[in-house]
DNA sequence: GGCTACATGTAATGCGTTACATGATTTC
DNA sequence: GAAATCATGTAACGCATTACATGTAGCC
């Protein structure tokens, strides 16, 4: 059984109803070190789970907002992810691009492995200032559990940034001849 | 442009042609840090190749074996290639159940968040310990890049197993009600 | 006047997974 | 005798992505 955007909506849906909208925004929030999806994915998982009676929709009529459809768990929707929560953990599963590069980057000149790795740098970074600023907001409201999730989201994204840092020394020293 | 079997083979055969099942083989290696593919995605990726006119198979006849199908890049290939390491990186992509599990896990009991955690820890010794020996049996032929890239690599198992080790001690401390 | 936030969805397509299906040879 | 290695593939299905499609309200 793997991390699909079922399973992350259910479980949000276990703490408070939402919409389609609500989910999609904490999906970009602590969620998003280990899991993304974007509306494509969350609309028709709702659309899903409300067939397979996991989530009920009830229709809230706004008259200077366009209408929301929230959703709530059922017994059903609980049932199903008390059993995803059962099953054996599943390993991460990482999908690189610049590791792809590195590796393979044989035909690439040094100034454009380091240009990569800059790029890198940055993204990784940019998601570390973001989770950073939540934990600093949050971390005296967060229940523990969630702190431990941030934890190693942040530990994630600094031991990266390193790696790439001492990949360009690595590569420093294989220019000056240290091979 | 994202990080597909696509590239990943292509990369492959840019090196030597390879049969289908060589590449699989490849996908185990120091490729598994940063993609994995079944026969289910690499049989059919080479397929389109072919037809896109990006590979060429040719068939080797092996008496006391089943036959192989051995694939060579096309320069149309090595366009595509080329054309893929032209884009800007894509950043990493990560699933992690174990976070998942950590950031929803307010009803699991204290042991069964360790529980889980042990769990997590074992997958990344395995395959640190992976690593680990392709680096040592490899170290001195492997191409520099490559070794930047089993860097990254070693730092991503090593940094979340040790993040899940403190996240275990934090938990000991939320125990002992140090809040 | 333009951008952002709010709010929902569909259609086409692509990519990948799992399970199925086969079968010889070599090694323990 | 059993298991692993070599070797190739298909079929069904599921999940997700991208782009499309629409429209209001409030802020700068």
């Amino acid at each position: 059984m793997q991390l699909q955007a079922k399973y992350v909506a259910l479980a949000l849906l276990s703490k408070r109803p939402m919409t389609g909208y609500e989910i999609k925004k904490e999906f970009e929030g602590a969620i998003s070190f280990f899991f993304d999806g974007s509306y494509g994915s969350v609309y028709p998982t709702l659309k899903n789970l409300e067939k397979e009676g996991c989530i009920e929709k009830r229709t809230i009529v706004q008259q200077d907002r366009p209408n929301k459809n929230e959703f709530s768990i059922t017994d059903a929707g609980r049932e199903v992810l008390a059993q995803y929560f059962e099953q054996p953990v599943d390993a991460d599963s990482v999908r690189s691009d610049i590791c792809m590069r590195l590796f393979f980057g044989d035909k690439a000149g040094d100034g454009e492995l380091r240009n990569w790795m800059e790029q890198s740098i940055g993204q990784h970074e940019a998601k570390l200032a973001k989770l950073q600023n939540l934990h600093d907001a949050y971390r005296l409201q967060m229940p523990k559990h969630q702190l431990l999730s941030l934890t190693v989201g942040l530990q994630y994204h600094k031991g990266q940034r390193d790696a790439m840092l001492e990949c360009i020394r690595m590569l420093d020293s294989f220019e000056r001849g240290e091979q």
